[in-house]
DNA sequence: GATAAAAATCGACACCGTGTAGAGTTGGCG
DNA sequence: CGCCAACTCTACACGGTGTCGATTTTTATC
């Protein structure tokens, strides 16, 4: 396994080979929507990129590895935009604008997302990935609600348990609800904030 | 592909392919939870029951297949426990006592949902019988919501939607739960509870 | 308990997808 | 020019799936 070990700093001038590794994913992405994870072969990733399935084990171990590429590549995405995002002190506000952003990365990412959730099980190094993203989400919970005068902790009753259940009440109802229609992620989405709002105890 | 159309009614002595199906799927249960469902091969399961893969094939058409099934069977089991459940008009009661049975469900077949939801999108059938499970539940939960004065209807902010999202956070929540200990899922359990309480107004 | 139909079993085979090996080509740089 | 690394290809070995036809066992019926 040569091309491994992305050493891409101090470079100016691209390689072939990072055009070929950046065409590979964004045929798998494709490939991903058009017939999903099983469907899709390693044949039909490297016919897509314009390449023998020789050449595409040189840039990547397994078909495995390609997803969990794509995966980090979006998952990279979704944790630069986590820190961009402001922070506001004002719970109302930090929910609404969550949710908002939450919409936003499932409309674009939806498919990766979902095809992570989905490998979480199967490829460790995809669900490590995905995990890790779950937990910055239910941190930001666990802040806002501790904001909001729920007790910290991780008792049932307090911040941080609530925020895991809140998390993964988001997460599966994005994932249904980004299969089937924006329409139907906007209302997933005022349904989760509610129920947000609520359990911070800001039901007024 | 004879073997299959289960006719089964009206019959007093057990076919030995009854009994072959049943050790075929009690296999291939014991597997999932050895190897998980990609590195279980047909082979390990015919093997487990006792015959060869060619003999497996004759009451099953695939591997899919066989794995249907054993949802199937664990489905049928969720419905029948839910009809059997008392229904109490109370709803803090009712929130109890279903969270309850929630518990007794996933600790007995916390594997085979697992499993169902995992294939839920690769196999359209155990998607369809996942789906028809999930409905019951939001089904029961939306009555519940109702009866503690939530306005009824598919808007965000009412029932059938609350209800929806309050499922998929059940679902999820004890998925990850039920993977790691007894005592975890049933601090998820409790958290879930509260959350649900909350939602239907019953905070105090 | 003989018999014929149905049920069940088996071994061999064809197919397809994965991943590996090794030989060959290209391009920049001393 | 000649080297080295990056890159590409064809060919192959392996393993798993699903199919087929021949064969044996079970079951129902007389």
């Amino acid at each position: 396994m040569p091309g491994h070990h992305p050493t891409r700093s101090r470079r100016t001038t691209e390689r072939k080979g990072d055009v070929r590794e950046r065409a590979i994913l964004d045929t798998c992405e494709a490939l991903l929507a058009q017939k999903g994870y099983d469907a899709m072969t390693v044949g039909d990733i490297a016919q897509g990129a314009g390449i023998t399935r020789g050449a595409l084990y040189f840039y990547f171990g397994s078909k495995q590895e390609v997803v969990t590429a794509l995966v980090a590549r979006t998952v990279e995405h979704l944790w630069e935009r986590s820190r961009a995002t402001a922070q506001t002190d004002e719970p109302r506000q930090a929910i609404a604008a969550a949710m908002r952003r939450t919409v936003e990365l499932w409309n674009e990412h939806g498919l990766v997302m979902r095809t992570a959730i989905d490998l979480s099980l199967t490829v460790p190094e995809i669900g490590e990935l995905w995990s890790r993203t779950a937990d910055l989400f239910i941190t930001a919970i666990t802040a806002v609600l501790e904001r909001a005068g729920i007790p910290a902790g991780d008792e049932p009753e307090q911040a941080s348990a609530m925020a895991r259940a809140l998390c993964w009440m988001i997460e599966r109802t994005f994932y249904h609800a980004s299969q089937e229609s924006r329409e139907n992620l906007r209302k997933a989405s005022s349904t989760c904030e509610h129920i947000w709002l609520v359990s911070a105890g800001l039901t007024a």
